[in-house]
DNA sequence: AATTAATCGAGACGGTACGTCGGGTCTTTAC
DNA sequence: GTAAAGACCCGACGTACCGTCTCGATTAATT
């Protein structure tokens, strides 16, 4: 039942495909963000530049397919015992991805696209790459009965992410508070959005 | 004893000086970073395109010198009667420069330009826009003994900043949470940490 | 004893040749030799690319097939009552084939084209297309006894055709001269190639 | 009192100019007109794309700019003794020239591309390349008194270099006549004209 | 009737030149 | 020495065609 389907004509070449993604996922670390041409990455892929236009219209686009995989795997929420340890480890696992990660890198630079491209903005909107993993640990909370079922979701995704995605955006350096302390301090912070 | 010094010559013209940022203000509101071009600066200035060369590196840098001081004006801190209306003002603040602000437009650019331009990151780092009013609210929460002297600042300025910079930038929708509520939250948050 | 016939399959599509060479004929009057390419050819005659290259190996071979037979008929020599008679019948002709015809565009082009394409010559050659009218026009002035049988046809050819071909190709004004005067000129001249 | 002289910026680098038209003479001859490509001539001459598009609007104009004045050097006419002698040097130096000659090949493609390029049309005809040295020769003809002064010099023109033409863009081999016989019987008609 | 094989339209493929745009530099004259 | 002007070399842009390569679908002649 799949609509608008080309019947005819040769398929689309899925070895271009991936050639085309690992080569922007090459590219981003070995030259830059500033140095990723579509020119570039259509050598490096050994794919005719025409073939990338066709199936992406910018290069934030081939970015945000290439990277968006690895980069919800590695915020992926894996349940830990109690609530606390569920913040620290998303914590320290969006710490990890926005600071060393190679996907990281590649969301960073689009959150920079998306300050001036809406294209981009409403790309990684629809990615909820943040709020995925912020679910999964607060709805555990409410079903552990550590906060209140009327706790907005977004507003705690804010409060949780924040901080992190702040330091790693304005390069601020690493606190000495420890991940254990501020996870309390977030945790009770979304606690008291309901009182 | 004056070093570096220009004793002969034409002086620089401060007249082209303020062409210049004048009409990357007006630029980038009117075309968009994307758009945004030396040639374009310089036509629009009416100034010669060396004479951009001469006396900045990047069009990041100049973007930074013609917005990061109404960036600071906006961002300035107007003491209140209490800590929470401190707070409240704070936030209120830093939502508006960032979501609505010429200044804030150009800021959340140049965050994004430094996201790959190491330049970039070291002169908003150098700014250090959210920290300065952060600052003077915390020391006031001090003085009033609303907060304990121990607080870190740097990880408080996380905290208070963090939520709405990444609602900002990520393009999140605004909570229904008031934001009295929130500063309050985000208070006690910074107050856990010396417990 | 035929030799390379295929025995089996499909056979040639007549419908698709007569298709592309009407698309060629008319996209070359439509929007001229520069803009006539094989990708609009095939999309103009609702035809495959792979069906014109399997039976032709440029375009100018295309256009070669496509004006040809039109080019051969206007230009056929058709005998009048005395010598000089078909001789200004035969300048008049290609006077008008050359500059007002569609074909003879297709075969001026062609002409531009044999000066750096020794294929499209080695075509245009075979074709002997003023030659085989010349020769017509010659044979009957021998049998009348207007010139001697021993006139070397060949440069009769280019000494008739030549003035005409020169203007048309090189776009020099239309003398005020009557063709018959310089049929006459022209004549005496082959003429004269035996003295 | 030159009009329209720009009076300040960088003037147009004549070194550039040279690098250009030589390359476009020296890649004709090695790499043939349908190689011959704006990249490519831009690389040859160590130029930029753009420099050429400044001053040029298309290859043949610039492969015209770089051949017109070999040609024209050529086909100049150097006076003989006697008019028949006189022809037989223009029909020979026409024939060395559109046969042999580089400039003479560039000639015959401008040719070629004149067909379908009005404006290439337009700059050959301003040459008028083989009309000056037969108004040379023609003049000298009349002053002698071995043509009348109403012969139309255009017709002519057509009459004496037609042939050559002719044979030479069509490819038609060289005939076995003598040059001084057809020298000798192109002059007669040139002179039936006024008959 | 089933099989075989060459054709057909369609359209994606790797390439390459197009003409333009912007980057950063250089070379003028004017101040 | 700085300024405006504008040409310079360079290289990426996005597009258009090139000639080739799959596809599924046709269309005969051969089984």
């Amino acid at each position: 039942m799949n609509e608008s389907r080309p019947r005819t004509g040769r398929p689309r070449s899925e070895q271009s495909r991936q050639a085309v993604l690992h080569a922007v996922d090459d590219l981003l670390v070995e030259v830059g963000y500033a140095a990723l041409t579509m020119k570039g990455i259509a050598e490096r892929a050994g794919v005719g530049r025409q073939t990338i236009y066709r199936w992406w219209s910018t290069k934030a686009e081939v970015l945000f397919e290439a990277a968006i995989t690895d980069a919800a795997k590695e915020l992926s929420d894996t349940p830990r015992a109690t609530t606390i340890e569920d913040v620290v480890a998303y914590l320290d696992g969006a710490e990890r991805f926005l600071t060393t990660s190679d996907a990281g890198l590649a969301y960073r630079v689009l959150v920079g696209e998306a300050q001036h491209d809406a294209e981009v903005a409403r790309l990684l909107g629809s990615a909820a790459l943040f709020e995925k993993p912020v679910h999964g640990v607060l709805t555990r909370a409410v079903d552990r009965g550590d906060i209140a079922p009327a706790v907005p979701f977004a507003e705690a995704a804010a409060i949780l992410t924040g901080p992190v995605f702040y330091r790693a955006l304005t390069g601020a350096a690493r606190s000495e508070v420890p991940t254990a302390v501020l996870a309390a301090a977030l945790l009770a912070a979304v606690r008291d959005l309901t009182h």
